[in-house]
DNA sequence: ACCATTTAAATGTGATCACATTTAAATAAA
DNA sequence: TTTATTTAAATGTGATCACATTTAAATGGT
């Protein structure tokens, strides 16, 4: 095998779905819950061998992610998942706050009490995840959490932007796996919330400027600068 | 010939370029410059006789493109330019001004003499343009005075959203072509000028959300209330 | 051992073909 | 003329192959 050391998490293939969309969530999951690790390299037919398919729709795929940034093509034409840097990082979560507080804003008109009760529900899947210890239903059911506000505006179109940041981000959470010390000492989620149910456009955006940069905290500061190196970690 | 209507601006192809990113930038720049209007189907066959390349290359074109919202995916796997609605333009409108300040805020500290002194220069290349009513010369070089701003920071991770968000006006400004009356009563590339060597941050927010706003006078609100339908038109 | 050169493997790219599905056209029935 | 039904064309999809380039391995000489 090309690349034995590439294992991708499974995931079911409904009959209708085609080969190219399926190579593309399957890598696109494992991109968004740090399954490939920054600096990886990803070939084309070391894909096709990972996933049983030939290699015309895994370079679709690739096309596809690469157009997202979730990974990069080097001049020599192969493509790697993007290495991470300290201002890299802090780039992507101050865009990332930019766009999501003007997603919030605009689908605060659309909240309903049935959206809330959703988020509820979401939030409280994230406070067993956290108990357990499940990073992975941690990543996804905070992407579900933040979705579910933002999509509420049916004519959103930021949606597939912050979808591209968290895919960017995504990778940089592998090793935050291994660095994590507590999780979220305040919770930010319980502010939206509140927030969502007042109908306060400022403090919604506060708390979700909050918690995005809190939510760094992932991984706390120490951890962040062992893994990137000293300064500007938290210069924004 | 399966679509004989689609023709696109012919583009230099140098000899390095892979022949799926030549067939890309030719697409996407026929995109850009209102070549392709709103609903026109785009199909592989049909691009790779018309670009004279096999359908293999068009496919990953299309793909990227479609990432990017450039182009839409119907369910019937059937790809076309996307539809414009009233709601839609101004989601779009807002979206840029959200991006392209965050941006702007994020350049500001990078700009230098050498950069304002070129921003004058294609400053002044619109000008011609407006007097020439080049359409499609004040459409590039708009973009690359925006552009020319944001890229001086050179980790900017914004910039592929933005152009995703161009591309996604892009097909609008055909019908744009046809209905514009006056071309920039007030000149807001000036004062985002000005901000910029005043080095303020206010003024420069102020003057690039006026310029994004007011640009939508490509148009008068009259002739944008004819071709979107009335209403919602100005509501933001 | 170390480095340059040569050889082999791996990789991205693009064209072609076959197949299934969808869309458009043509034909037949009312 | 209008509406079903049938037939033909068009289209997206995915696999395979050949080719050029790049990367890694092997070889040979010092």
């Amino acid at each position: 095998m090309a690349n034995p050391s590439l294992v991708l998490p499974e995931i079911e293939k409904p009959g209708k779905m085609t080969i190219q969309e399926y190579a593309y969530v399957r890598l696109r999951h494992a991109l968004m819950v740090g399954n490939l690790a920054p600096g990886v390299p990803v070939t084309i037919r070391g894909l096709a061998g990972a996933m049983g398919v030939s290699p015309t729709p895994v370079r679709e795929a690739l096309r596809r992610l690469s157009s997202q940034n979730a990974l990069s093509v080097l001049e020599n034409r192969r493509i790697v998942v993007p290495s991470m840097t300290a201002k890299r990082f802090n780039e992507l979560v101050s865009l990332r706050s930019a766009i999501e507080t003007h997603a919030a804003e605009c689908a605060l008109p659309y909240i309903s009490e049935a959206i809330i009760d959703k988020l509820v529900a979401i939030d409280a899947v994230m406070d067993e995840a956290v108990e357990a210890q499940d990073r992975i239903t941690l990543i996804i059911q905070n992407q579900q959490f933040h979705g579910h506000i933002y999509r509420s505006n049916r004519d959103q179109l930021s949606m597939p932007m912050i979808e591209s940041i968290w895919l960017q981000l995504g990778p940089f959470m592998h090793m935050a796996l291994r660095h994590v010390g507590t999780f979220y000492g305040v919770d930010r989620h319980k502010e939206i919330i509140a927030a969502l149910r007042n109908r306060n456009l400022d403090d919604l955006l506060k708390a979700i400027h909050a918690d995005i940069h809190d939510g760094v905290g992932w991984l706390d500061d120490d951890a962040l600068k062992k893994i990137l190196g000293p300064g500007e970690v938290n210069s924004l």
